[in-house]
DNA sequence: GAGCACTGC
C-alpha cells in the first residue's frame, strides 16, 4: 500500500468520518455549533477538510482554526497538507507568531487564538473568514476566552452589515454609488467551538443554545484505581506508588504528575537512592524527569527509547498533560495537584500555589494511559475526593492582569468593558485596576477612550502595555535602541540558566554582564554581547546549523538560557520592524546611562519603591512593604530609590528586575 | 541570600 492509500484509508477509519454528512449539513443550517470530540476523534484535522470539499471556501474566502499552542499550529497543519496532497502553505497553510506560512491561495488556515485577536485590529469583523473553527476551547486561556467574545460579536456585526449591505443593493438604483458595499460581499460568520467533554453546556448556553454534537473518540480503556484514604505526603505517595507498579504490574513505562521542578528533582533523587535496597534484577529503573524550564535537549530525553528489560519512569508537571504526548506510557500516577498562577489585582503581586486539579484534568491525565493500548491511573486520593473536585480549573482570565486585554479591546472599539460579554466575567477589581493603569500610562482619556496617537500605537505593540509605553517614551529620551533591548529581554521567560549544582560557576559567568545601575542595564549588556557574539560567528559561516551550534556553545559558557535568548532575538527583530513601519526611528544613548535611568524612572514610574530605614522598601504605589530580591545585581547595594518589573510573593514579598531610579534631588550626589 | 506551573502576541 502506498503512502496515499494509507492516508486515506486513515481518514475513513476515523470516528469524525461517518458523520462527515450529517456535521456539514449542520454547519449549512446553524451560525454556531459546538463538538464534543474525546481525543483521537480527528476532529481537527478532518471537519476543515470536510468543510472546504463541501465549498465553504467560495469566493477566496478562508476556514481558520484556532489553536491554544504554536506547535499544534504548526504540526496539524502539516499532516492536513500531506492528506490534501497540496504543499504547505498553499490550498493548507498555517501562522503563528514570527512565522507566516501562508498564501493568497490559502483556503485552511490553522492560527494561534492569539494571533487571530491581533488579525482582528486590523481587520475588526474578520472578513476573510467564512468559517472559524475555536479548537481546545475547553483549556480556556485567557486568548480563548476573549477570541470567543469577540467572534460572538462579529458574528452580530456581519449580520447587521449584511442587512444594510442589501439595502445599500436596493439605493444603488437610485443613488448609482454602491461600488464601496458591493464589492465587498460580506456573508455571515460560521462559528464551530470544538472542546473536550464535560462542558459543552457551558458553551452552548454562552452562544444562545447551541446545538452541541458529540463525536467519539479512539482512546483504549484505562483502569482508575483511587486510594482508600487521602495521602498527607504526595510526593513519598507517588514514590511509593512507582515501586508498587514496578515490582507487582506488567511492562510499560510510568508518568507521574507532579506540581514542580524542585518536586520533580526531590523524587528523582529518591528514586534512585530506594533502587539501591532492591536486589540488582529488580534495579531496572530510568527516571527521566520534564518541565518547561529544563533545556530543551534535555527535555527530548522522554523520547528516546527506553532500554530493552528497563522502565522508564517519566516525573512532569503539567507540561505532560496537553503540550508533550509521550509515547509508550501505560501507567500514570495522578497527585491531583497542579501549580498554578495567581494575580492579585489590588496590590499587582503574583504568586504560585498548589492547587487540586479539575475533573477535566483529572480525565486528561487519565487519558496519557491510554494512547497505545489499555493502562491503568492511579489517584492518589480517595473517590469521594474526586466527586468533590471542580468540573474545569479556573479560566485563566479570572487569574491574570488584564491591562492588555482591555487595551486590546479598547482598540476594537469596545468601549464599556465591564458589559462585554465574556463567557465568565472577570472581577470589576480587575477590569478598573486595569482601566485605571492604561489611564496612568497615557492609553486612555479621562473619559476612558482610546488615545490618539499613543493608545493606538501602544495597542498595536505585541508587548505588555507598560514597555510599549516605555518603548514610546524612549524616543524622547534618545534610547530607543536600549528600551528595545530591554522589553525584549522582559517579553521572555528568564534569560539566566542556574542549574544547583554548578550555581558559583554561573554567578562567576554572569559577572561580566553585571551592571552598578542594575538589572535593565545588566540585560543591555547580554543581549549584546549575544549579538555581537552571533555577528562574529555569521561572519565565520553561512551554516544555520554551526551558527546554531556554536550560539548554543555560547550560551552554556554564560550560564545563559539558549530558548529564551533565540526567543528574546524574535521578538527584538519583530519590534524593530514594527518601529520601522510606524517610522519610529532609533536613537542610541552611547554611554550617557544618565539618560538611559532617566527613561526607566519615567517609563516605570508606577513601579517605584523607596528604602525604609530598616532596608526593605515600600512600594510607592500600594504602600506594600517588599525586598530586593536576591537575584538582583542590586541586592547588596540598596539604593534610595527603585523601580522595578516585577512583583512576587513567595515566602516573602519581592521586586525584581530593578534599576536604580533617577532622583532628581539627589542628582548632584550621584552624578 | 531565594527558588519559577503552562501558554501566547
Amino acid at each position: 500500500m502506498d503512502r496515499k492509500d494509507a492516508i486515506l484509508q486513515h481518514r475513513t477509519s476515523l470516528p469524525i468520518a461517518s458523520v462527515e454528512m450529517r456535521l456539514v449539513d449542520e454547519v449549512r443550517k446553524h451560525d454556531t455549533i459546538i463538538i464534543v470530540g474525546e481525543t483521537g476523534s480527528g476532529k481537527t484535522t478532518q471537519l476543515p477538510q470536510y468543510l472546504s470539499n463541501a465549498g465553504f471556501c467560495f469566493d477566496g474566502k478562508v476556514i481558520g482554526i484556532t489553536q491554544p499552542r504554536r506547535v499544534a499550529a504548526v504540526t496539524v497543519a502539516k499532516r492536513v497538507a500531506e492528506e490534501c496532497d497540496v504543499q504547505l502553505g498553499q490550498k493548507v497553510g498555517y501562522a503563528i507568531r514570527f512565522e507566516d506560512v501562508t498564501s493568497r491561495s490559502t483556503r485552511i488556515k490553522y492560527m494561534t487564538d492569539g494571533l487571530l485577536l491581533r488579525e482582528a485590529l486590523l481587520d475588526p469583523i474578520l472578513s476573510r473568514y467564512n468559517i472559524i473553527i475555536v479548537d481546545e476551547a475547553h483549556e480556556r486561556t485567557v486568548h480563548t476566552d476573549v477570541l470567543l467574545g469577540l467572534l460572538k460579536k462579529v458574528q452580530d456585526t456581519r449580520l447587521q452589515k449584511q442587512k444594510l449591505d442589501k439595502l445599500d443593493l436596493n439605493n444603488l438604483i437610485q443613488f448609482d454609488n454602491g461600488s464601496q458595499s458591493s464589492n465587498t460581499k460580506l456573508t455571515p460568520l460560521k462559528l464551530i467551538i470544538m472542546s473536550a467533554s464535560l462542558d459543552a453546556k457551558g458553551f452552548s448556553e454562552y452562544f444562545g443554545g447551541a446545538k452541541a454534537f458529540h463525536v467519539q473518540g479512539r482512546q483504549h480503556p484505562v483502569d482508575i484505581l483511587y486510594t482508600y484514604h487521602p495521602e498527607p505526603d504526595y510526593v513519598d505517595a507517588t514514590l511509593i506508588m512507582i515501586f508498587q507498579i514496578h515490582l507487582e504490574e506488567g511492562p510499560g513505562d510510568i508518568l507521574a504528575f507532579l506540581t514542580g521542578q524542585e518536586e520533580i528533582e526531590s523524587v528523582d533523587r529518591l528514586v534512585h537512592e530506594r533502587l539501591k535496597q532492591l536486589p540488582e534484577g529488580s534495579r531496572n529503573v530510568l527516571t527521566v524527569p520534564i518541565y518547561s524550564s529544563l533545556p530543551s535537549e534535555h527535555q527530548m530525553n522522554v523520547f528516546k527509547p527506553t532500554p530493552v528489560s528497563f522502565r522508564k519512569v517519566i516525573l512532569a508537571t503539567n507540561i505532560a498533560e496537553t503540550s508533550v504526548t509521550i509515547p509508550g506510557v501505560k501507567y500514570v500516577i495522578d497527585t491531583g495537584l497542579v501549580k498554578v498562577k495567581n494575580y492579585n489585582p489590588v496590590t499587582g503581586m503574583e504568586s504560585l500555589i498548589i492547587v487540586p486539579i479539575s475533573k477535566a484534568q483529572s480525565l486528561q491525565r487519565s487519558g496519557r494511559a491510554g494512547r497505545e493500548g489499555p493502562g491503568k491511573c492511579f489517584r492518589l486520593y480517595p473517590e469521594s475526593e474526586f466527586w468533590k473536585l471542580k468540573d474545569s480549573a479556573v479560566p485563566e482570565i479570572k487569574r491574570c492582569n488584564l491591562s492588555n486585554i482591555v487595551l486590546q479591546l479598547k482598540a476594537l472599539g469596545i468601549d464599556n468593558l465591564l458589559e462585554f460579554d465574556f463567557m465568565e466575567k472577570p472581577s470589576r477589581e480587575a477590569i478598573t485596576n486595569s482601566l485605571q493603569q492604561l489611564y496612568l500610562l497615557g492609553a486612555l482619556s479621562d473619559d476612558c477612550k482610546l488615545t490618539d496617537p499613543v493608545g493606538f500605537q501602544m495597542a498595536r505593540f505585541p508587548l505588555d502595555p507598560i514597555y510599549s509605553k516605555a518603548l514610546i517614551l524612549s524616543g524622547e529620551f534618545k534610547c530607543s535602541e536600549e528600551m528595545l533591548i530591554v522589553v525584549a529581554m522582559l517579553s521572555v521567560e528568564s534569560i539566566f540558566y542556574s542549574p544547583r549544582e554548578k550555581l558559583e560557576e554561573a554567578r562567576s559567568a554572569w559577572k561580566r554582564f553585571s551592571s552598578s545601575d542594575g538589572d535593565h542595564q545588566t540585560l543591555v549588556i547580554v543581549f549584546r554581547a549575544a549579538a555581537e557574539y552571533l555577528k562574529k560567528i555569521k561572519a565565520a559561516t553561512s551554516k544555520t546549523k554551526a551558527i546554531e551550534k556554536n550560539l548554543n556553545r555560547w550560551c552554556s559558557d554564560n550560564f545563559i538560557n539558549n530558548r529564551s535568548l533565540k526567543h528574546a532575538l524574535d521578538v527584538h527583530s519583530q519590534i524593530k520592524r514594527h518601529l520601522e513601519q510606524i517610522d519610529m526611528s532609533l536613537s542610541s544613548c552611547g554611554d550617557d546611562m544618565l539618560q538611559f535611568r532617566k527613561c526607566l524612572t519615567a517609563s516605570f514610574f508606577l513601579n517605584a519603591a523607596e528604602k525604609q530605614p530598616d532596608g526593605s522598601y515600600r512600594v510607592k504605589a500600594t504602600g506594600q512593604n517588599v525586598q530586593i530580591h536576591p537575584s538582583s545585581v542590586l541586592f547588596r547595594s540598596k539604593p534610595d530609590s527603585i523601580i522595578f518589573n516585577e512583583l512576587v510573593q513567595t515566602n516573602q514579598s519581592y521586586v525584581r528586575t530593578i534599576s536604580r531610579a533617577w532622583s532628581p534631588g539627589l542628582v548632584s550626589y550621584y552624578d
